[in-house]
DNA sequence: ATAATTTAAGACAAATATGTCCGAAAAGGA
DNA sequence: TCCTTTTCGGACATATTTGTCTTAAATTAT
């Protein structure tokens, strides 16, 4: 979730709303303005493809847009479509073996609210806000 | 901050409060209670002395044992003396460079508040608070 | 068709985090 | 003193993340 993949993820899906209405822009055109590593970033649009969040087109012309929605995508879409492991929630924070949900550890309910919390900020947060 | 060192010597810590009164305890009991790799656990419980929150004596006999103070531990105090890296907090969630204090992205300050109330539960959680 | 461009996909390299091992230093007991 | 126990400290091993490289497949233009 704090990942470089999901941090890359955001700043080029940020990158591409600005010019969503500009047809397939190249990955290597968004690395270099972003300064993020090329075929890095290839791996994290294919995520990003596989997630239907943007559609991608080889060849000259080629590139990478976002998928037209009826509702304007969240930064918790966009970092749900890239981490692969469900780092905070739902598992303890201390990792405590016999903190369950019948049997909490003491911190088990401060620590859903901040996870909570954080999973709200995102998805209040439009890449539209980026635009203002 | 969510490292399994932070996690291992947040279990620790937690474990040496509930026996603060019976002098040293060695870190291989605490490995095994707590299912921790017993050197990987030294090595935390280095930085914990180091920060002097804990002390250690080497020997049989020896352990380690948390250092008396007139205030109760915060599980903030415990990361911040792991935790090398300042993650989270003075650095743009998203990484952009051109992100500053005077001209922050729009996401920023939506992010200050999620790290202030991550770090404001931490401060507010101490060790007693497990006891009960 | 052929060539050029761009994503797709896999292998590989480097960096970091995590885990293991061994010898040295300190402390206690016989 | 000598032996045992335990932390200290470094070196090393493994795993995961991040970054690089190469080839293939698709698309466009000539």
């Amino acid at each position: 979730m704090f990942s470089k993949s999901c941090k890359y993820g955001l700043r080029a899906t940020i990158y591409l709303n600005h010019y969503k209405n500009e047809g397939f822009i190249s990955i290597n055109q968004i690395a270099e303005k972003l300064n993020i590593p090329f075929h890095f970033l290839t791996k994290v649009m294919q995520k990003l493809n596989n997630a239907g969040i943007v559609e991608s087109r080889r060849g000259p012309v080629g590139g990478v847009k976002l998928v037209k929605r009826e509702k304007n995508i969240s930064l918790y879409d966009i970092v749900n479509a890239i981490k692969e492991k469900e780092d905070l929630l739902d598992e303890c924070f201390l990792g405590l073996p016999n903190c369950t949900l019948h049997e909490p550890c003491p911190f088990h309910d401060q620590w859903n609210k901040v996870v909570t919390n954080i999973n709200k900020v995102l998805k209040e947060f439009y890449l539209d806000d980026f635009n203002s």
